[in-house]
DNA sequence: TATTGTTATACTCTATAACTATA
DNA sequence: TATAGTTATAGAGTATAACAATA
């Protein structure tokens, strides 16, 4: 038997109906899902675009400063970026013994620009409803909670 | 060597910096890494905890139930839901021939009152800095973002 | 036929430890 | 000693398919 998309809450969640933190996930996981789907015909996961997206606006960017960037660990890196290295999206050039600077190729700028429009597409299709100041007031909420250093 | 948590982004993540989907994202990581700990000393996972929750505030729900209240899928329920029988949290009561009724045991209610007390510290460590109106409506943006079904 | 619970399986993402080699 | 990259490994969470038992 296939199995459709668990349904809306129709129960009391309780106290997890006050918690910021509850709906985030909720919300981050539908976001997380319609970009998969988004990218999928390009056959990139969501972090393979995010990895295109700042080695292309900042090229000679090294694996570690990239993974930095995004959160992402070193040990995380390595066989994302081998990956991309590997569909010709990426070239390394090596600054010295262990650090290689990381740069698109020109299939790698294509396939940006393509993912690019998808995410646009996507972001707007989700967020789209909201007017234009209210998401960018909401865009700097959450950015300030999880870029503060103040609390781990 | 160990390796320290990904710093803060020093970097350009370009088109993504506008995007409310990867700030929920990061913020969702971060939420669910501090839960996560909060948790740790039960032995509790986020989604052990979420369960316990939902049965605590709907005894009698089925399985099926609480994981359509949770976003979590049938066959995912099933090892949740019977570690948290093994560890006597929660008893089965047999409704017919495929359908069980879920509730708290004595140690479950308890579990899941200190699971609470947790989760509020938890939730006031990261968001505690929110005045308490500004909260309540992120919470009531956040949750009618995913709560709305005029897109998958 | 549809529903409940289950098993098996797969993939993404996050995370730690340990190794190599370089600096 | 510290850093860059790598490998191996682990765990949580999400997801699909298929099965048995039951309604």
């Amino acid at each position: 038997m296939s199995e459709t998309k668990p349904a809306q809450p129709n129960a009391n969640v309780d106290l997890l109906d006050d918690q910021l933190g509850y709906h985030l996930r909720r919300l981050s996981v539908k976001v997380m899902a319609d970009l998969s789907d988004a990218l999928e015909p390009q056959k990139l996961t969501p972090a393979d675009a995010s990895i295109l997206f700042v080695i292309g606006a900042n090229a000679g960017m090294t694996q570690s400063e990239v993974g930095k960037a995004l959160g992402i660990f070193r040990a995380n890196m390595a066989p994302l970026v081998g990956r991309l290295v590997k569909r010709g999206f990426i070239e390394r050039r090596t600054i010295d013994g262990r650090s290689q600077a990381l740069k698109l190729t020109a299939a790698g700028a294509a396939a940006c620009r393509q993912a690019k429009a998808a995410v646009r597409e996507h972001e707007d299709r989700l967020f789209g409803s909201l007017p234009a100041v209210a998401k960018r007031k909401l865009v700097k909420e959450i950015r300030a909670l999880w870029q503060r250093d103040d609390v781990p």
